[in-house]
DNA sequence: CCTTCCTGTTTATGCTGTACACATAGTCGT
DNA sequence: ACGACTATGTGTACAGCATAAACAGGAAGG
C-alpha cells in the first residue's frame, strides 16, 4: 500500500554511472516521455497508458522501471528542477538574491505548468531539489536572521510562488481549454453582477475601478513578502548583540549582567575549536 | 462538455423559500451528505456513488438536482462558507482586522479540511463566499490603499491562507493515515540524511539547530505579510494628497501645478452629487 | 382522460492505477 | 555446457471513477 521511502531515495538518487544507454525501457527515458506528457497534457492528463503508449511498450513495462504514478511525478519533479538557468546572474544582496530565485522558480513553472499542480506531503527531494534548495537558503546568509527564521522565509516564499503559478497555470490553462478569455468569461456573468449590487464595499471597489487594471498579482506579492521580510531582518540587525554569534539563536535574557556571550556550552566549544584551526 | 456557467449562478444563488421539505433528494440534503463524507475521507475520497449511497438513492439521482461533480464541489464550498463565527469580535484597525478574517479562514479549513483542497479557476462565488469576501475587503477601507491595491492585498491573504491550510491538512491526514508523524518518517530517512551532508548552507543551518524549533508557518507568513502591507500602506499615507479623493486613484502628474482635485471628471461628479445629497 | 413534466432507475461506456501470472532472454555458478 | 536464477516485458483482470442515454412511474395541469 505504502511505498517504500527508501526505494524513492534510491531511484531520485541514483547514479546513472554513464553506461552507454541500453535499448528497451529505462527510467530515464520514461521520465523523459512522463514530462514531454504532461507539459501538453498537465498533471491530470498524464497516465501511465499514455506514457507507455508513446514509448511503444505495455502499460506495465512501466512498472518494472518505476514503482507507480506518485514516484513517476516525483522523478520528474526533480528532472525538470535541474534546468539551470544561465547562472550568470547572481545578484549581490538578500533581497535581489531572493527575487531571483523566485522569480526563476515563477519561469520554471511556466515552462512545466504541472510542476505547480503537484500535490502531497512528504516529498523525498532528490538531488536537484536539494541543490536548489541549498541556494535558496544561502541567499539569506549573512543577514541576522536565526536559523529557524531562515527556513521559515525560504518555505513561504516557496509557497507563494507555487499558489501564483497554480493561478496563472490554471487560468491559462482554461482559456486556452475552452477558448474564452477570463474577461469574457467574467464579463458575461450577468446573473452574478446583479447580485453583487448589494454588497457595499465590492460595489464601492467596482465604481472606483479596482478592476479595471488589476496589480500583477506575483510581483504585488513578491515586494509585499520581501518587504515584511526586510521588516524582521532590520529588527534583528537592531539587536545583533543579543543573538548568540555562533549559531543566531536568541541569547538566554536570564543570563543577562554576566559575560553572556553564546547561547549554549556547545557553541562555545564550536567557536573554540574554530578558532584553534585558523 | 463545458457545464453552463449560469446554471451555476443559478443554483449557488437559489432561493430556498422556506417551503416545507418534501420527501425525495434536494440540493441541499446531497450538498450536506457530501460535505459530511468529504470531512471525513477528504475531497479524492468523495464520489458520487458515496454520496447517492449515503442517501440510499442511486449514483445516477444525484444528477437530477446537481450538473456534476464539480458543481457539486461548488456548492459545498459555498455552504460551509456560510458558518459564521460568533461574530462578538470585530477588532478595529486594518491589521488586527485582516489578522482576524486570516485566522478565522485558516479555522474553517481545519474544520473542512476539503476546502483547502478545492482547486480550479473561474468558481462562481455563491452568497456566502461574496459576503466573507466583502468583508474581508472592509477590512482595508479607511486606508490609503488603492482599490486594485485593496483588491490585491486581499487576493493574497487569501493565497497565503489557502496554501498554509493545505500544508496542515495534507500533512495531518497523511499523519493519520499512515500512523507514522512527520517527525518519525523524516528521521527515518538516513539514506537521504547522507547525501544533504554535501551541501553547505543546509549543513549549517542543520548544526546550528535551524530545524530543531521550527516556526509556526502560519503565523510567521502571516505576520510577515501583515508587515510588508504595512509598509505599503504607510507610503501611501504619506503620499495621500497626491491621489483622488473620490476613488483613491493616483492623480495625473501632468496636471501637477494646475489645481487637481480628482481623477477624472467621472469623480468630481461623483463628489457633487454627494455633497449635493448631504 | 390524456399529456407533460418531474424524479429516480437501469444499463452501458470509457477512463484510471495496478495486482498477478506468465514468457522470454541473458547471465552466472558449477 | 548446462541448469538455475534474474531481469525485463506482456496479457489479463479488477475495482473504482464520472456520466451519457434510454426508460419507468407518479403527480399535476389542461
Amino acid at each position: 500500500m505504502t511505498p517504500d521511502p527508501d526505494r524513492g531515495v534510491e531511484l531520485l538518487w541514483r547514479q546513472e554511472e554513464g553506461r552507454e544507454p541500453r535499448p528497451g525501457l529505462s527510467v530515464a527515458r520514461i521520465v523523459r516521455a512522463a514530462i514531454e506528457l504532461a507539459d501538453a497534457e498537465g498533471l491530470e492528463g498524464l497516465s501511465m497508458r499514455k506514457v507507455a503508449d508513446r514509448l511503444g511498450f505495455t502499460t506495465m513495462s512501466l512498472y518494472r522501471h518505476v514503482p507507480g504514478r506518485d514516484q513517476l511525478v516525483e522523478l520528474m519533479r526533480d528532472e525538470v528542477m535541474g534546468e539551470r538557468p544561465p547562472d550568470a546572474d547572481r545578484p549581490s544582496g538578500w533581497r535581489a538574491g531572493l527575487a531571483a530565485v523566485a522569480r526563476q522558480a515563477l519561469e520554471l513553472r511556466m515552462r512545466h505548468p504541472w510542476l505547480a499542480e503537484v500535490r502531497g506531503t512528504r516529498h523525498i527531494p532528490g538531488p536537484n531539489a536539494v541543490a536548489q534548495y541549498d541556494r535558496m537558503l544561502a541567499t539569506l546568509t549573512g543577514t541576522a536572521l536565526r536559523p529557524s527564521e531562515v527556513i521559515a522565509v525560504v518555505g513561504l516564499i516557496g509557497r507563494l510562488v507555487d499558489a501564483e503559478a497554480l493561478l496563472i497555470v490554471e487560468t491559462r490553462r482554461e482559456e486556452q481549454r475552452s477558448g474564452v478569455s477570463e474577461q469574457e468569461w467574467w464579463g458575461s456573468r450577468d446573473a452574478l453582477y446583479e447580485q453583487l449590487n448589494h454588497y457595499p464595499t465590492i460595489t464601492r471597489l467596482w465604481e472606483t475601478g479596482g478592476w479595471d487594471h488589476p496589480e500583477d498579482s506575483f510581483e504585488f506579492g513578491l515586494r509585499r513578502l520581501l518587504d515584511g521580510i526586510e521588516v524582521l531582518i532590520r529588527e534583528r540587525d537592531e539587536n545583533r548583540d543579543e543573538t548568540c554569534p555562533e549559531c543566531g539563536n536568541p541569547l538566554d535574557p536570564a543570563t543577562s549582567g554576566r559575560p553572556r556571550v553564546y547561547c549554549s556550552r556547545a557553541c562555545q566549544q564550536r567557536a573554540y575549536r574554530k578558532r584553534q584551526k585558523s
